[in-house]
DNA sequence: TTTTGTAAGTAAGTTTTACTCACCTTTTGT
DNA sequence: ACAAAAGGTGAGTAAAACTTACTTACAAAA
């Protein structure tokens, strides 16, 4: 696992701004070290110096972008008493920061999943923290007696975590609107009383 | 969109089967077109001849694999008759066919959606074939009052896609077993009874 | 003030790898 | 029989990721 940076440079901080602006409109592989270099105002070889390779770049944008994420996360749950209420803050929380996100969507959810090195990068150990959040909001609702004692939270989390995804997948790829409210409330809903009649 | 396939000469098959096998080992970027080349007995041209690029070649393997993982589900729905039973099948069908090819699994969720070209392809045709099929079930379901009227078929089919794919991916990632009896009739319960007490 | 060590930044390679193209060889339709 | 198409080859090209040897700025110790 790599750590992360504590200083940053000026030529640092260039680099992953023009790297995010490119992201906005190709996708990662399409982006040359060349052109990231030349948009940011530095040589190619000072890119080496701050990251390993491409890939780590990607990674640490990602990161960077993660973390302001989750800690609005965090906010929003601990605002909330009820253990529904709380899923449901993660689950609109998501979907809006996706939606208003789409650069950091698509590089979390297309981007970098096709590299084993990602799931040994910060970026990761960040997204892990963030399904144990709604794993503990579950085991929490089961303790309390609001949830049906037999719930797995593995599972729980897992359906939440894929119905988020799924629902922005759609939205990333076709560069489709979402209405945040109705999707966050539908999801929560089937999710707490299900679907059968 | 390309199109597929007729013939298949002797080199043609080659290269997609070592091909195949290389993606057991290792991942896409990882795999150069010499070693697939060298691997199937061919030479590095022969590729260029049946496929349009490295990618092209990917996604005509995963639409290979696809295809008859299809019909299998196509095969189990239909010999079920209540619209949960249904689903239950698509579930159960799915988590089967990615923990028995983890291959295929790998390049469906983790290395094509990386690439727009993928989204064009013919192995993403029979995706939105897979999703299309859910969704026509959850119709079914609440014509025949099995579902509750206000269920919404777009996103009951995201939600149950994406609890397919999150149990699928941690077994991908990490190689871990699963066990599909339990998770798919866990994923179905929690579909239809919910979770709140 | 001078020295020294380190971080920031540069510029010109090198290597790897996807992809091309002109050329043979075998099969097939008429 | 023979043209045409399909199967297959091997050397070559270009682009892009990465390396490395170097210079400049700059702070702290001497």
């Amino acid at each position: 696992m790599k750590s992360v940076n504590k200083t940053s440079p000026p030529g640092r901080i260039k680099i992953m701004a023009s790297f995010s602006t490119l992201m906005g409109t190709k996708d990662f592989q399409s982006i040359t070290i060349a052109e990231i270099a030349k948009n940011a105002g530095v040589t190619e070889g000072l890119i080496y110096k701050y990251f390993k390779d491409k890939k780590d770049l990607l990674y640490q944008v990602l990161y960077q972008h993660f973390a302001g994420f989750l800690s609005l996360v965090q906010d929003r749950t601990a605002a909330e008493n009820s253990c529904i209420a709380k899923l449901e803050a993660i689950v609109s929380a998501s979907l809006e920061s996706y939606s208003q996100n789409r650069v950091f969507a698509r590089i979390l959810l297309l981007e970098v999943r096709n590299s084993p090195a990602y799931f040994d990068s910060c970026a990761y150990a960040m997204v892990k923290k963030y399904s144990r959040l709604i794993r503990e909001i579950v085991c929490e609702g089961i303790a309390k007696k609001e949830l049906k004692p037999d719930t797995d939270p593995f599972l729980l989390q897992k359906v939440i975590l894929g119905a988020i995804e799924h629902t922005c997948l759609k939205q990333v790829i076709f560069d489709r609107e979402l209405d945040v409210q109705a999707a966050s409330s539908g999801i929560i809903n089937i999710v707490s009383y299900g679907v059968k009649k």
